[in-house]
RNA sequence: GCGCUCAUAGCUCAACUGGAUAGAGCAGCUGCCUUCUAAGCAGCAGGUUCGGGGUUCGAGUCCCUGUGGGCGUACCA
């Protein structure tokens, strides 16, 4: 803010002038004076005193008669211990209040003329959108909003899984039991409809291990005891059979996972990989068409929650690149090759390990993928920076892939960035698809929007709106609901989903912040209705609920830049949910329609405004829609 | 084993990057709807910030150490 900026200059004007101390201006301690004390900034003094011109207490004072005496803005002052507050005037409140223009006060223009790419939500094209999948959508959303809403030109990008084992098991699943069935014919949600083939497939890798068993000369029982047990209440007669089964593979030489492995099942997973590699047409024809319904499928939870994207990267077109780059750093003696024919990278001179880029047999991997992709964006939009919105299990691909591109000579190699975001538990502890603890993120969705309806039947301000409306509201309040809770927290942290809580209307939530923008709009509608006169210029007592207000807008420019610079959409949460509670509080305090005179009302209606604009903003880098009524 | 990371109220999260008496919400308790939306407001109660050292005028925050989680350390992605 520009005023802090005056104030530093001020104070070490005066500890020239006063002390013949030069000091500077950054290290100045100014932060926002705590609410129980009197005062708007308070200047540190402690360290002050280090100067040798007296203690804290008496600095404090100089500065303060100093600051109110040469800034118009600083009206008054106290002191506590080593901390000056100063107040700022109420003229300075009212000036900063006209001064607003909306639009500029949004936006900052940090980054004016560049260009980021933001890569999120790229998900496998074999399982389902899960919580997991939300807070990644919800993140690389709202930072790509937030980096907009600060002059940058966003790329938003998504780079889908659609190729490898995985797809192919559902292929296999589909092709022995589908039956010309599909997701119209069945009614099912296109995405769901494939994954339940891929789950299909695993049951099947279990059935064929449990006959092969059997033809090995095991009992039955036993075998399906081995292999589905897990996890399950045994009786004591069970667990003898288990025993026994397990101790009789062992005397055989018999490896359960390699029974897995060579199931009829899986081989033939491995023959269609191997057949799409080859590009064989029936197979290609299959994946398409499953691949194709996944998309479908993704597209309408995508529309749900109002994610975009500019460009969409397939894993099956990207996943041969990353041989040139190769190459050039081999040249460039960056890479090494070992005798069996695969490529190193030694990056323990870092602190890092011994890194392979490429296997033996020539073909790619992961991370030569992504150098690849890397590269080729980098031509294709010259970007100044990348960020890459992948959960924090891969903090040490990144830290390499990163490093990689800087020995190879990239420069734009700097503006590479993992946002890297804490996975999300639930209260049980971790997801496991294995035990189906997997929270689906329709299923959530749905969950959460029926919560919102039932609140809205009973509580809500409903009058005169429509069926469709109602239905619309419903799902922007929970949309907007979900968002919020998992926004809310800060990204590196790994947070704990509870169900339960999630749909919880009332405290620190969407819903809450929502509500009183609805709050705000339904005293704006009256207001219009009714018309009032009055100037707002000409009001000049601020009462208290009204200036907390303000001193909360105040801080909305510069936590706009902060939160693109720390990629951190909790920030913009936090400061949400302040001004939401501010405002509550200040309507709570005053009438804007019966206000003491009309230039106060007419004051107090601008004010409700910006506050609802203001809101408006905010959860809008969050992605959130918020009701003008609930 | 080594590396990275986390630990704050019963639970979920904050704490302006080293500043004042560590704050919110949920859960619990108490008030407030003939007055602009009670999905709200006001209040009570709840803490040895994992333990132990250290640096500093000042530590939840920085350093060391111990304990306990998580992740990584694949010619998987």
């Amino acid at each position: 803010m520009k005023t802090e900026q005056k104030i530093r200059a001020a104070v070490v004007q005066c500890l020239a002038d006063q002390f013949q101390k030069s000091v500077d201006p950054e290290t100045i301690s100014l932060s926002e004076t705590r609410k129980e004390f009197p005062g708007d900034i308070t200047v540190t003094t402690f360290p002050l005193a280090k100067l040798g011109i007296g203690s804290p207490e008496k600095i404090g004072e100089s500065l303060g008669n100093y600051l109110r005496e040469n800034l118009s803005e600083v009206s008054e002052f106290n002191v506590v211990k080593g901390f000056l507050n100063i107040s700022l005037s109420e003229a300075y409140w009212f000036d900063f209040f006209h001064s607003i223009k909306i639009e500029d006060f949004v936006r900052s223009e940090v980054g004016k003329g560049q260009k980021v790419i933001v890569e999120f939500s790229s998900p496998n094209t074999n399982k389902p959108l899960h919580l997991g999948h939300l807070r990644n959508n919800f993140l690389g959303d709202s930072v790509s909003r937030i980096l907009a809403a600060n002059g940058f030109e966003v790329i938003k990008a998504c780079l889908y899984n659609d190729r490898g084992i995985a797809i192919c098991k559902s292929m296999v699943a589909f092709r022995r039991e589908a039956n010309g069935a599909t997701p119209g014919s069945t009614g099912k949600k296109p995405d769901h409809f494939v994954v339940d083939y891929y789950v299909r497939f695993a049951s099947m890798v279990i059935e064929e291990t449990i006959a092969e068993l059997v033809n090995l000369g095991f009992e039955e029982k036993a075998a399906t005891l081995l292999l589905q047990g897990k996890g399950k209440d045994l009786t004591e007669e069970d667990k003898a059979a288990l025993g026994q089964i397990k101790s009789a593979m062992k005397e055989r030489g018999i490896e359960l996972d390699q029974l897995k492995e060579n199931t009829p099942a899986m081989k033939e997973a491995r023959e269609m990989l191997l057949e799409w590699e080859a590009g064989q047409p029936e197979v290609i024809a299959l994946w398409k068409k499953l691949n194709d319904w996944v998309y479908e499928g993704f597209k309408a939870t995508y529309e749900r929650i109002y994610v975009t994207f500019d460009h969409l990267y397939y894993e099956s077109q990207t996943y041969l690149t990353g041989n040139d780059l190769i190459a050039e750093g081999l040249e460039k003696g960056v890479f090494f090759t070992k005798e069996d024919g695969s490529v190193w990278i030694d990056l323990t001179a870092d602190k890092l390990d011994m890194k392979v880029v490429r296997r033996a047999d020539g073909t790619s991997m992961y991370i030569t993928q992504d150098i690849g992709t890397a590269e080729s964006r980098a031509t294709e939009y010259g970007m100044n920076k990348s960020v890459y919105v992948v959960a924090d299990e891969q903090d040490y691909h990144f830290k390499v892939l990163f490093l990689i591109m800087k020995k190879l000579g990239r420069e734009w190699a700097d503006g590479m960035y993992h946002l890297s975001y804490g996975m999300v538990d639930l209260p049980s502890g971790r997801m496991k698809s294995r035990e189906g603890t997997v929270v689906d993120a329709d299923d959530l969705l749905n969950v959460v929007r029926d919560a919102v309806e039932v609140e809205t039947q009973e509580k809500g301000r409903i009058e005169g709106l429509s069926d469709q409306q109602l239905q619309e509201l419903y799902e922007m309040i929970g949309v907007g609901a979900l968002k919020f809770f998992i926004l809310r927290v800060k990204p590196d942290k790994r947070m704990v989903f509870d169900p339960e809580e999630s749909v919880n209307l009332y405290g620190d939530t969407g819903p809450f912040v929502s509500y009183a923008h609805a709050r705000a709009r339904s005293i704006l509608r009256k207001v219009d209705e009714m018309g009032i006169g009055g100037e707002s210029r000409k009001y000049a007592s601020l009462a208290d609920a009204e200036k907390s207000v303000l001193r909360q807008i105040a801080k909305y420019p510069d936590l706009l830049v902060e939160a693109a610079q720390k990629y951190d959409p909790s920030l913009i949460a936090a400061f949400a949910l302040d001004l939401a509670k501010e405002f509550n509080r200040m309507v709570h305090e005053v009438h804007v329609l019966r206000a003491e005179n009309p230039d106060a009302s007419r004051f107090r209606y601008e004010l409700s405004q910006l506050v609802a604009e203001l809101i408006r903003h905010s959860m809008g880098l969050l992605g959130i829609k918020v009701p003008d009524q609930m």
